[in-house]
DNA sequence: TAGTTATATAGCTATATTGCTATATTACGA
DNA sequence: TCGTAATATAGCAATATAGCTATATAACTA
């Protein structure tokens, strides 16, 4: 597998590209954090499991498809993993696609 | 299914994103079909399926998944089904891509 | 050390995807 | 009308995906 086959993989889904929309703006999603400011450390795999209602290994592995994409990194910290959104990766995804594929100005 | 999962889908598939980067330049890459101009009228099915090396109907149901999600139209003419990029479609999901991720400038 | 919490991994099931062959349909030409 | 060519559809098999539960691991706390 390739770095691109895994992100256009990893966008094939309605719950990691709701993820990423969601982790955009953490602060907005996730304020309930206790453990740590999620806009400054990231969103921990048991909110966005709660959040999306779907077990914690789901979420780990929806994670897992992402960071693998790079489209997020994963810092572990304590006994949380945050989850944050890699806005390098996903710009370079987009200008690639944009260039691969030859699309046009909308 | 919604549009825009079909696009991301539609996307999720080697065979497939090699035929809308083929796609884009008939002429470079379909000049030896004889029924019709490859970029006026696109490409057909067959010649698709030669391309790639996979059999007509598997060919043909990527031709379907990439209709359904508008990234290609196809018309039929004679005996053949002319596959051609929807540059107005393509255009669209890479915009809806990054609005909907609010993904920033590279 | 023992218990608790968060996460990761293993293994299972159901479904989706992608390939194939066989066959139906459509269009043309003799 | 009959045969041929291109395409579409049906049905099957192999694999991938995405959910679950059970359990292992990691990190903290009493």
């Amino acid at each position: 597998m390739t770095k691109r086959n895994d992100q256009v993989k990893a966008l094939a889904n309605d719950t990691r590209l709701e993820m990423l929309r969601l982790l955009d703006d953490p602060a907005a999603h996730f304020s309930m954090q206790e453990s740590a400011d999620p806009v400054e450390m990231g969103v921990c795999v048991q909110l966005l499991a709660e959040h999306f209602g779907v077990s914690q290994p789901t979420m780990s592995r929806h994670v897992e498809v992402l960071r693998r994409a790079e489209f997020i990194a994963t810092k572990r910290h304590q006994n949380w993993t945050y989850c944050s959104r890699n806005e390098t990766a996903l710009a370079d995804y987009a200008e690639w696609l944009k260039s691969t594929l030859n699309i046009k100005a909308a």
